[in-house]
Order: C-alpha cells, then sequence, then structure tokens
DNA sequence: ATAGAGATTGCCT
DNA sequence: GGCAATCTCTATA
C-alpha cells in the first residue's frame, strides 16, 4: 500500500510508513480539549488532522486565549466571525482573514471561557496527490501545509467546518486523531506569529527537526 | 461613514 | 525584501 504517493512536482515524497500505528488511530475526547489552550496546544503536537481523503501530522500549534489575550480574536465581544470560540471546546473554530484565507483551529478551555489552538503546519501523510491538487501554488512537498492558511486549503476546509466537532461522526467531517505518536518532550517554544499585540506570551509550539514548520527559528 | 489593521500567501524586483 | 489581494471588525467622526 503506498501512502502519500503523489502527483508532485519534483519533490521526493519519503515513501512511508509516516503513521505510527495507522490502524490504531484514536480520536482525542471532547475532555482533552477543556483545559486552557495554552496547555493542550504543545500536547497536540505529533497529532493527527484527518480530512476528506487526506492526514497530516500536526508540527505547529499556537495558543488564543480570551478576554486576556488581546492577540486574540476573542479579547473583545463575540461577533458573527468568532463566534465558535465562545462555544464548547472541542469544536472547529475556522476564520477567514486578509480577505481570502482561511485558518483552522480547535475550541480550548473551560465551558464558559473563550479559548483556541491553532494549527499552523503540518506533515503531509495520506492523500498527497489530493493536497496538490488543491495547493496549485505549491512547487515543493514543504510547500503543501508549512502555514495556517495552506493547510487548510491542502486539507481542503474552509468556514463550512467552523462549529462543527473535531470527532468525526459520519467519516465526512475532519476530526483530530491520536495515532500513539507521543509530543516532543522539548518543543520549539517562541512568541505567536503575525501578531502586534499579546507578545508577552510565547505561545508557539512546533515539533523540533520538521522540515514543515511555517518558519524556521 | 470612512479609514486602517489584521493569527497570510504568493508574485515581483 | 516589497507589496497586492480583499473580507471582517474596530476606532474615530
Amino acid at each position: 500500500m503506498k501512502i502519500g504517493s503523489g502527483v508532485g512536482r519534483g519533490t521526493s515524497v519519503t515513501p512511508a510508513a509516516r503513521f505510527h500505528k495507522e490502524d490504531r488511530t484514536l480520536p482525542l475526547p471532547e475532555r482533552f480539549f477543556e483545559r486552557r489552550p495554552e496547555v493542550v496546544a504543545p500536547e497536540l503536537l505529533g497529532k493527527l488532522i484527518v480530512g476528506d481523503r487526506v492526514a497530516v501530522r500536526i508540527v505547529e500549534v499556537e495558543a488564543y486565549g480570551g478576554a486576556d489575550d488581546p492577540a486574540s480574536h476573542a479579547f473583545r465581544r463575540q461577533t458573527p466571525r468568532n463566534e465558535a470560540m465562545f462555544g464548547p471546546p472541542g469544536r472547529w473554530y475556522v476564520y477567514f482573514t486578509y480577505g481570502m484565507h482561511w485558518c483552522m483551529n480547535v475550541v480550548c478551555g473551560p465551558r464558559g471561557e473563550p479559548g483556541a489552538v491553532l494549527f499552523r503546519a503540518g506533515e503531509p501523510l495520506r492523500g498527497l496527490g489530493e493536497m496538490w491538487k488543491r495547493r496549485p501554488a505549491a512547487r515543493r512537498e514543504i510547500d503543501l501545509c508549512s502555514g495556517p492558511a495552506k493547510l487548510c486549503q491542502a486539507i481542503g476546509v474552509d468556514g463550512s467546518l467552523s462549529g462543527l466537532p473535531t470527532q468525526a461522526i459520519a467519516g465526512s467531517v475532519v476530526s483530530i486523531a491520536d495515532d500513539g505518536t507521543p509530543p516532543p518532550i522539548t518543543p520549539g517554544v517562541s512568541t505567536r506569529v503575525g501578531i502586534s499585540a499579546g507578545q508577552s506570551s510565547p505561545w508557539r509550539w512546533w515539533v523540533p527537526g520538521s522540515q514543515h514548520v511555517s518558519r524556521r527559528q
């Protein structure tokens, strides 16, 4: 069985057993997300996002809080755009930015406290052919999912996913799963990317050595 | 009402 | 490295 065989343009797709235990993947339970985003975020490194014909391993994340975090979309009042952030944990929060891009988060925190973890980058595991089709601007494999909007494009996610649970129901929904790969013991840490306010919180984490992070540190 | 910034990306020089 | 693309929201009037 070939995993990740792509229609790639000059890429070297590592053949592989990219999954730890592909046949033993389990969805993350809702209670996993009922803790503050800065606690959940580093634990999501190494987990899987499984979508329509595709799967990626999470290699870079950021945490966003609520009224206490000036960099968060939930810092001010609830709006149609950030509505999902104020809902129950364990659901997707997908927002539109710069008039053209989608970015995906999972809502995290105790009920009633808005917060989320942004998925900034992933390592393509399955369905690379599909990802190449959805990402015509990509030239190398590391261009497929090495940024929050690239990731959404590669997985085929848009705003219609926002507010839905991260635990797949009929298989047509995007889910978050664990294949037994542990998060790094010592993840890379830095301040968040692309923000002005909130730079005092080092709430960005990545898998050290991953070629798929959005930017080297 | 209007202006400006934004959890980004890709093309241009 | 500069900057355009172009939706959502906030600040200011």
